[in-house]
DNA sequence: TCATATATATGTCAATGACATATATAAAGG
DNA sequence: CCTTTATATATGTCATTGACATATATATGA
């Protein structure tokens, strides 16, 4: 089985992989709260990644996005289990929520278009 | 500049990369009139492929869905100009275009979750 | 003490896309 | 006739990305 909601149906196609929407998805939870990896992991289920996100993917993003300038982070050692690093949005972070937001509604058009032009030929009306 | 339309924009973030869409675009438009690639190449820009789609990606993808099954060919060497080879799409190719628009349609909920969430956090009301 | 939950990090491989380049044919213009 | 351009297909190479596996360490609870 294969997608989620509404949607879900045996899959014989690949899936989408939506590929580097994880990063404003990480950034928008981030302006909201900061938060640890861990956290993130699991609150990106809200955006659709199911089962929560992969952790290679989660921490090598924080990692790049860091090295970027986007976010910030600092050790808490303080608190339950290991340590862990608090990440915080930037400026230079929300500017790039804000430019990647433009990029999802010109896919949006985009995937809008296509359906509409699928649906031409084939809605059964 | 990056982007097209209303939401061209001066562009700080990297450019998603559609990943897969060009298929399902692809297997739509031979599905409507069967064609080669090289009018592919073109009426992909219907499909927001700016300035037309890359060579390589239209025939490296038509010969993988080919080999999957997707379409079939057939050398035209009447006609002016060099050969070319005249595609259709087959019934698995159908099977996958409507596969696909099931991605779809989830992947323009997502992105639109995501729009929404943001909109939430920066319009300004 | 042993298993489990929390937490971060890296290794490896395949899929994908971007860009460059190779090739051949035909038409058009000088 | 020769050169340029348009048509047409195809491959090479490299970086990015994602999927999956694995390594590591700390605290908690049974």
């Amino acid at each position: 089985m294969c997608g989620h909601g509404r949607n879900k149906h045996a899959c014989e196609c690949q899936k989408p992989r939506m590929e580097r929407f994880i990063q404003p998805c990480m950034l928008l939870l981030l302006y909201e709260k900061p938060a640890h990896g861990y956290e993130l992991m699991d609150s990106l289920k809200e955006f659709g990644f199911e089962d929560g996100a992969d952790p290679g993917l989660v921490y090598r993003n924080l990692r790049k996005l860091e090295k970027e300038g986007r976010v910030e982070s600092e050790w808490e050692t303080k608190g339950a289990g290991p340590a862990k690093r608090l990440y915080k949005v930037t400026p230079e972070g929300i500017d790039l929520i804000h430019s990647c937001s433009l990029h999802i509604r010109n896919n949006i058009e985009r995937l809008g278009y296509f359906l509409k032009r699928y649906e031409q030929n084939f809605s059964k009306d």
